[in-house]
DNA sequence: CGTTCAGTTGACTAAGGTCAATTCCCGTGG
DNA sequence: CCACGGGAATTGACCTTAGTCAACTGAACG
């Protein structure tokens, strides 16, 4: 039932029976409804999520306004990160885009995995590593390029998906950018 | 010698004797002269280094134009992760900004150092997670904050050592504006 | 059908960039 | 000690990009 979790923890560590184990035990499914938070802005996050289907979004507020910085699919880990590292509450908030069905487990089982495990530790490291490598590529997104350039390398991305399963508008808050200046970029790259 | 490195690393986690003794043999000491670069764009990154005295910057290129995304100073680790782990040529240089002494190790030694240890390990994962915590910020920085916000967060930061320590222009480049821009806004902002 | 919400389009605004002239600061050589 | 040269910072005039506001279209759904 939770195969699916252990294999995708595998492509970044591979995990003994004895080291699965640790883990099973607390693993619980959760269904989150469309509009649903897994995670609350001014909360401490101490959960794990792993998408098993549907999607979410992962956003900051500012002025009231909400900036969507990642987008969730099937066989992705979801959390606030930062809370669950730090034990402070989050800055930002995750919503279920669809009914989102997810494996869920606390930080603080993971936490002690790390520390009886060496492999989980490994594991840990990886994930860490690929979420840095994830924002390192955001950032300078944001950095080096300007709107319509973003647009483009969506495009062109292994992130086509988000093209595919997310409305324009989120689309264009994903991008930094307005709906509208979002609309017009398309318009302007159709005429080429 | 190494002292001031093992102290830094063991304010991510505790590394005994043995542990130390794994990495100190392959420790060495380098001194890049200003404007010397530490690492080169189009270059795989195989190197750590933690910087025991002196400044240095680190930024991508586009168009000709040089885009700083982080300063570096005393106590810190220096390296282009993103290329170190994936082994892959970097897109991003780092130059020193003055005269900068710096202990080096080869990030294979690492790599098998996080194998052979689980502490070295849990030191591997506390590190990038430190790494994704900063990052974050920097994104979240640029992406919800325009040019006047995120230099007063600076003032505000405990970051101020790069405002008495950096350039300006340099400073402009890091906020993401230009020389001009800055200027613009510290005169608005020292008139009120 | 009418309501609602996403997306488009037009007119105007604002933030920041570009270009160029000027000033300031500082090191070097006469 | 002073004069000069060069880079950093400032300032003014103008331009570009994206944001704002508002009207309109169109599809989805009760």
């Amino acid at each position: 039932m939770f195969q699916q979790l252990k294999q995708y923890i595998e492509r970044f560590s591979p995990i003994s029976q004895a080291d699965w184990e640790m883990l099973e035990p607390h693993l619980s499914q959760r269904v989150i409804p469309k509009n649903g938070l897994f995670s609350k802005e001014g909360k401490v996050c101490r959960e794990i999520g792993f998408v098993t289907d549907g999607s979410m979004r992962h956003y900051y507020t500012k002025d009231g306004e909400e900036k969507t910085t990642y987008f969730y699919f099937e066989n992705s880990f979801v959390t606030d990160y930062i809370s669950c590292i730090t034990g402070k509450p989050g800055a930002l908030s995750i919503e279920a885009l669809t009914d989102t069905r997810l494996i869920v487990f606390p930080y603080a089982v993971l936490k002690q995995c790390y520390e009886q495990s060496h492999s989980w530790e490994k594991f840990g490291r990886s994930i860490a590593e690929y979420l840095a490598a994830g924002l390192e590529e955001r950032m300078t997104g944001l950095l080096l390029y300007d709107a319509e350039e973003r647009y483009r390398q969506l495009l062109n991305s292994n992130k086509r998906k988000i093209l595919e399963r997310i409305p324009q508008h989120l689309i264009a808050n994903y991008l930094g950018i307005t709906p509208v200046s979002l609309s017009r970029i398309r318009n302007r790259a159709a005429k080429k």
